[in-house]
DNA sequence: CGCGTCATTGATGTGCATCAAGTGGTGTGG
DNA sequence: CCACACCACTTGATGCACATCAATGACGCG
């Protein structure tokens, strides 16, 4: 997201990254029940985020990139509701939330670009409520390999070739699907030559076809 | 959500309520594609947001009532990507969103005020991902039952009795399931003398066994 | 090289959707 | 004021998509 800034803004801006944190493969950035201490921006690396709850259910609420934020939801009550797990070794830039308060109030700027980065994780789970509450397994397999190949694009990456960082589990998790379903529509999608599959790589054969699935609600109206 | 303020701000704060809008019963107050104004607080009424796709799919994203705030989805865009309709006849105010902006730099009380809505929003939605990813259908009601009697309670209303402002429908759309499955779970929980269920009024008459049912996951873990 | 983790694939089961009737409450016009 | 029409709701019969259970296969790491 572009934010237009004088010279003096934007050395105000260094002044908010407090620090950086490496984070290793499977380990937590933070955790249900941690303070919130600030924002986090991913410099490098793929997180997941995931609700745990009491009786064991696991679900997980997001994948996280480069130049992503994560830790919105600690705004609330000053204690993050959900797990931050790193999918792969990373690092992330730490912005004391107090700090962005401060500096919101001197830079309008910086302001409305907070504001746009937590109304438009509304606007992503609202997708994905959309995704879990009406598409069925092979309209959900589609909208994520779309929306990844699309936000890995977006970081000068091929459109068609990925390689997925999380389990089939984790999808599935992500999907409100069981792993065998998902490993199954994979399946499913490589005999129809949409996709190439084998283990974590992914090619995408033909985009096409997996937009024409995501929409095949069987439109009525 | 309590806010600190003096008198002082609180007069700057009165500035921040434009106008008020008076939507009848079916009517939207905003739609799809709008140019987003700023935000609104219901002050009487109920408002269901849903999305719509092109495709026909039609998702309930959330029931709004008394002192919730909606809109907020339209900040990232400048538009609107959902529609707010009112389920029986409402009142709003109408906040501008730039003079929200303008004064969140003035008051910081204010300013963390907003970003705890949006943070809220945020954490609500997940726990919605949570139901619609790993619930089973009793699941669903039981704990959109408790949280709307929940929400009720806290406006003044019964622990135990409401009557439902929306359709089986719309409440089946909400929660991932079609609405004779909806039916059929009032039916069931009726039978088992958990809620008593005539049409629209709803009394419970075991919350324990609600939240029995919500936290139900046949827990391993 | 062997063990643990992740993935694939098959057989079977089940929860919810779908299809279909019928009921009750509400608003409207004769 | 009643008859009719409409809509929301309920309930039953059937089907299907995905879950579950189970076995095997492919990596990758110590």
């Amino acid at each position: 997201m572009p934010v237009h800034l004088s010279d003096d803004d934007l050395s105000k801006l260094d002044a908010l990254v407090a620090t950086q944190r490496r984070i290793k493969r499977g380990a937590l950035l933070y955790s249900n029940g941690d303070v919130f201490a600030g924002l986090y921006a991913v410099r490098t690396g793929f997180f997941k985020t995931c609700l745990v709850t009491e009786d064991g259910r696991d679900q997980v609420t997001g994948f996280q990139m480069a130049g992503e934020i994560m830790g919105l939801d600690g705004i609330v009550n000053d204690h993050h509701t959900c797990d931050a797990v790193a999918l792969e070794d990373a690092e992330v830039c730490v912005m004391p939330f107090d700090r962005i308060e401060e500096l919101s109030r001197e830079v309008p700027a910086l302001q409305n670009h907070v504001h746009r980065i937590m109304s438009r994780e509304i606007v992503r789970e609202h997708g994905v409520m959309l995704l879990l509450g009406s598409m069925r397994a092979e309209e959900r397999l589609a909208a994520f390999l779309l929306n990844l190949v699309q936000r890995l694009h977006a970081r000068g990456f091929s459109q068609s070739e990925l390689v997925l960082r999380m389990t089939r589990e984790e999808i599935g998790s992500y999907l409100g699907l069981k792993l065998e379903t998902v490993s199954r529509t994979f399946s499913k999608f490589a005999d129809e030559d949409i996709v190439e599959v084998k283990q974590r790589y992914v090619r995408i054969r033909d985009t096409d076809a997996l937009r024409r699935i995501v929409n095949s609600s069987t439109a009525e109206a």
